[in-house]
DNA sequence: GAGAAACCGTTATTTTTTTATCGATATCGG
DNA sequence: CCGATATCGATAAAAAAATAACGGTTTCTC
């Protein structure tokens, strides 16, 4: 008996990336008590066209109905599912300078379901420090908090020149996912997904634009 | 007499991404002194091909060396010119919570030519503290310090609800550009370049990669 | 209810982006 | 100084992404 494995078909990239604006913005319909809206509202909102909505969220399991469009409700449970959004993500962060200890402190991030087990950081001067309800840990901790803590992610704020013997670390403690906010390239073997957050790099390619728009 | 106007292809944008990350790892090689480079080491390095590089580098004003690849030197210069990294750019930054403040601490952006000539809040409280060497001022204040203070790019880190009237406050008070922190949508007149940084959102990406891989 | 209109899902088309190929050219060894 | 070879730049091909088009279905109105 042959076994035909009907493995999904992975998202695209630029798909997922649109999948998290979608996200926001149903959630924020929600609280605003709408109960529908069209491809083309989201569209507008966003910025993209009604097309391209309606073919990411065909990637949903679950389906919009014609006239009325898409419920808010079920759109935000849908695509939480699909990003993984329904179950917290335990994660930590290594590097507490001004970013490092920022991103503790973020709100946002706990709102949006991601946990912070743990803080961590080279400096001996500044292990042991209180960072909101976390105290800064030793990096010779790191791979013991993330193996029982069950961390899934780790996020890199140290400076550039650190930034990859930290991935490894934190690739050998066992996380499976890497956010990147230097702006130093990082690798990291192929069962570690690595994310990179673009804060200068984002603010250059802006001067780019601005400079461009000058120019002509 | 038909004048020809030349105008300059606009770079397309995947690639200006990625001419900033050339740029870094072209000044990372200058300073350990190495002088030559090839597409494929580029290549390598950023998890790219060499054909790609090579087709990106050919918007730059400069050209390659058959055999022994590129002058780091003159490759750094030329990605700074394109990006515009050779004059330093001035930057305000509107919300000074956990995240503005650290951004306004963030010695890189400095170090990249980005000159922070000023931090907002709408909150009496925070306005009047110092950050570094700058002291928060009130939001009354903020198309004043933008007009005099040539500033090209406005950062907004203040929460998302508030986002979109803090962009139109600084469209308004003159930027050209508006790096945007939040998560939440944000829209200005076609003259101003949005570019959204993809904090929270990049973990949802990272986390959707984890789970959907764990799923398998 | 029946017809009109709106809107989704899907397929087709177009556009954009990436990758591969190949001739030209510069370097290096003999 | 000449041939072999490596590497670039440009062009061509392939892949991926975005957009447009269209059929079908649901809703709404009369």
């Amino acid at each position: 008996m042959l076994g035909v494995l009907q493995v999904a078909e992975p998202i695209p990239h630029p798909v997922v990336q649109r999948l998290t604006k979608y996200l926001v913005y149903a959630q924020r319909l929600n609280t605003e008590g709408v109960e529908w809206v069209l491809s083309q509202e989201m569209a507008d909102a966003l910025g993209l066209t009604s097309s391209t909505v309606r073919q990411d969220l065909s990637y949903l399991e679950f389906s919009g109905v014609s006239k009325r469009g898409y419920e808010t409700a079920k759109l935000e449970l849908a695509l939480q599912k699909e990003l993984g959004a329904d179950k917290t993500a335990n994660v930590v962060i290594v590097g507490i300078g001004n970013l490092g200890r920022a991103l503790a402190l973020h709100g946002e991030l706990e709102r949006r379901g991601f946990m912070i087990c743990g803080v961590f950081d080279a400096d001996k001067r500044i292990v042991g420090k209180k960072i909101g309800k976390l105290i800064v840990a030793d990096m010779e901790q790191l791979s013991t908090v993330v193996r029982e803590g069950n961390v899934d992610i780790g996020m890199i704020a140290v400076p550039p020149s650190a930034a990859q013997e930290v991935a490894d670390r934190l690739a050998d403690a066992g996380v499976r996912g890497i956010l990147n906010l230097t702006l130093a390239h990082v690798h990291a073997a192929e069962h570690v997904s690595v994310v990179d957050v673009r804060l200068v790099a984002s603010l250059q390619e802006l001067l780019h634009a601005v400079r461009r728009r000058s120019r002509r």
